[in-house]
DNA sequence: TCCGGTGTTGGACACATTCTAACTTTGGAC
DNA sequence: GTCCAAAGTTAGAATGTGTCCAACACCGGA
C-alpha cells in the first residue's frame, strides 16, 4: 500500500506536501525529529513549509498512522512503527533503534496497586557496537 | 547528612544559590523542571538566577548527585534519586512518579546482540488512580 | 464560473535552555 | 588588613524547537 493509499484510507486528502512527508517518515524505521523530516522532504518538495511539515506530522499522529515518543532531550521523534516495541537510544549519535517487543520480557507492571498502566516501554541508553 | 555536607564531600563551593537549589532538589521526590526549581528556590534565595539554577544543576548532575531524566516533551525533568528504578508518567498531570526497581523485571537485555546497554529502565505512561 | 472550505506559507510568537559579558564575592598571598 | 586572581552570579541576548496567525492558494461541489 503506498501512501496515497494511506492517507485515502484515513480520510486525509493527499496533498503533495502531505505526500511528500508520509512517503518519508513513514517508510523508515529510523525515528526522524520535525526538522529532519522538513529537510528531507525538502529534495521532493523545495517549496514546502516547516509549519506545513508540522501540520502534516501531528495530522498523521491524530490520525493514529504515526507516533511520537519522547526519547531525545528538547526534541520529539516521530515512529512510524506502531505495534508495540522498545527504544534502543546511542547516546554516542543519538540514534535511536527499534527493540523487537519479543526480545524483552516486563513482569510486574499489572500488579502496579495506583496505576492504570497505557502505555509501557523499556528504555535503554548506550552505545552501540560497532560491528 | 545536610546539603552543606553534601556539597562539601563533592568538593562544591557552597554558595547561598547552591544550596537553596541543593536543598530542595535533592530533598524531594518529585522530579522537578529547572523552571519548578528556580520558583522553588526564590522563596528561600529571592536574588536567584535561572541561569544559576541551571548551573548548579548541571554541576550536580556532573558531579553525579543528580540525575537528569528524558520523561516529558520539551523538558529536562531532574531527579534525586540515583539508584537504579523504574517511571510511571502520569499523562493528565504530568506528574512523574518513581516505580522501584524490584517492583518490575526486565529479562532479555543482555542478549541484545550489538548494543552495549549503560541504563535502563521501564517507562510507564497512564493515569493515576484516585484513591 | 463561483464560492466556501481546506491547505499552505512565512513570519511572529512562546518557551526551554545556553551563552555572554559585566559585576560581585571569595579565599588565599603578602 | 589589603590586594588580586579565580570563582560565582546576574540580566539579558541568543539559539533551538514548536505553535500560532493572517494572508494567500487551491479545490470540489453547486
Ligand atoms: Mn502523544
Ligand atoms: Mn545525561
Ligand atoms: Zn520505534
Ligand atoms: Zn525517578
Amino acid at each position: 500500500m503506498n501512501a496515497i493509499e494511506v492517507l485515502a484510507q484515513a480520510g486525509i486528502r493527499p496533498t503533495p506536501q502531505r505526500l511528500a512527508v508520509a512517503e518519508f517518515v513513514l517508510a523508515g524505521r529510523t525515528h526522524p525529529t520535525a526538522d529532519e523530516v522538513f529537510a528531507a522532504v525538502q529534495h521532493t518538495c523545495p517549496t514546502i513549509s516547516r509549519a506545513t511539515v508540522y501540520n502534516t506530522l501531528r495530522l498523521l499522529v491524530n490520525k493514529g498512522l504515526l507516533r511520537e515518543q519522547v526519547l531525545r532531550e528538547g526534541v520529539t521523534v516521530f515512529d512510524a512503527e506502531r505495534t508495540a516495541h522498545h527504544h534502543f537510544v546511542d547516546e554516542e549519535t543519538g540514534q535511536i533503534h527499534d527493540v523487537p517487543w519479543e526480545a524483552l520480557k516486563v513482569y510486574g507492571a499489572d500488579q502496579l496497586g495506583g496505576f492504570e498502566v497505557h502505555d509501557l516501554q523499556v528504555v535503554l541508553r548506550g552505545r552501540r557496537r560497532r560491528a
